[in-house]
DNA sequence: GTCTATATGCCGATAGAC
DNA sequence: GTCTATCGGCATATAGAC
């Protein structure tokens, strides 16, 4: 077995072990043994570096949504022009993602529905936070736009994005994202900016 | 313990244990003894009834999606008017049930969730199979009120009800089935039927 | 048809050596 | 810090009595 000096970098190892595994099996359907052994290490050495399976679980959950907050806004960012591009930006990022060999619907739902008897887990609690952040994201966007309604509008857009990740992990079809995406379009064109509307 | 006369009547009682064991705790955090108590039985009366957990389970998803069919097309059709009315009341019933004391989110996208890695799951495929039939309601109203694009509107309010469901799960909040009736009563709104739009 | 009792295996977490 | 070995519990499924 491998032994690393540095803890953080074993630490690390680990996470990353248990990113692949709870992300492919589902955390509670996963076992530490499995997680240890991706990581090229023993149950006991994982219990060195984390107290509980529970507390794996909750920084997986924390470390998915950096990345993948990371990686949406990045990918809507990386457009230049109106909001409502970025928009379409981020559900072509999405179906890109799902039509991927590998892709398992999205975590923070399926962490919510493994653990809907027990609300109060800290990964679902980072799960509920994820979405409450990208929703945030998005009304930040809208107010810069001039657009009015837009606590509604984001509101909107995150029933979109979960809609339509619902149904690729359902169908595995990107009909669906195509869907979403063009309902997106036509709602944030309905209300537009009441500045380009009034002149 | 009871001890019922007709083998239908017994297997009507573990199905009624299993719809609320597996519901609450999802399939595969529930045990066959859970459910096997919860009906008054043993695990071995279980077992001579459905050949396994996975059966069982399946037998479990299948007769949700019928009660739920109905409940959601029963709701919707008890309203007079266009189809749009009936969809606000689809989403009306929806909201009502989900902020009832033991909801739970959608079994059918946490079943597909919890077997992600058996995608070929009896279970999996009736969840698959019950949000393909209330696409087909939809696109068969559709067709009936003359909308053009029925296919693309029926992708659009199922990725709208999964995605309302989904944030309700995730935040306990009515605001996003409001969010998502006034979303669908916009979409169908700005693509009405063709006949009245010529006229 | 329903029961008690059990086979067999995996789980999370820990003891103690080095 | 990482290892080998193990504890106590619970899982699915089955044996055999009545």
């Amino acid at each position: 077995m491998a032994r690393p000096k540095h803890p953080q970098e074993t630490r690390q190892r680990l996470l990353a072990a248990a990113d692949e595994v709870f992300y492919a099996h589902g955390i509670r359907n996963s076992s530490v043994d499995e997680v240890a052994q991706r990581a090229g290490l023993t149950k006991r050495t994982l219990y060195y570096h984390f107290p509980s399976k529970d507390n794996l679980a909750a920084a997986y959950v924390q470390q998915r949504s950096d990345l993948t907050l990371a990686r949406l806004i990045g990918a809507a960012s990386s457009v230049a022009g109106p909001f409502a591009a970025k928009v379409a930006a981020l559900f072509d990022a999405v179906e890109r993602s799902a039509t991927q060999a590998g892709w398992n619907g999205c975590p923070f739902i399926r962490t919510a529905g493994e653990f809907v008897d027990e609300p109060r887990h800290e990964a679902v609690r980072h799960a509920s936070q994820h979405k409450k952040n990208l929703e945030a994201w998005f009304q930040a966007e809208l107010v810069k736009d001039g657009y009015a309604g837009h606590q509604r509008l984001a509101r909107q857009l995150m029933v979109l994005v979960d809609g339509a990740v619902a149904q690729l992990l359902l169908h595995r079809d990107p009909a669906y994202s195509q869907a979403a995406k063009q309902a997106a379009a036509a709602l944030l064109g309905s209300a537009r900016r009441p500045a380009a509307a009034s002149r």
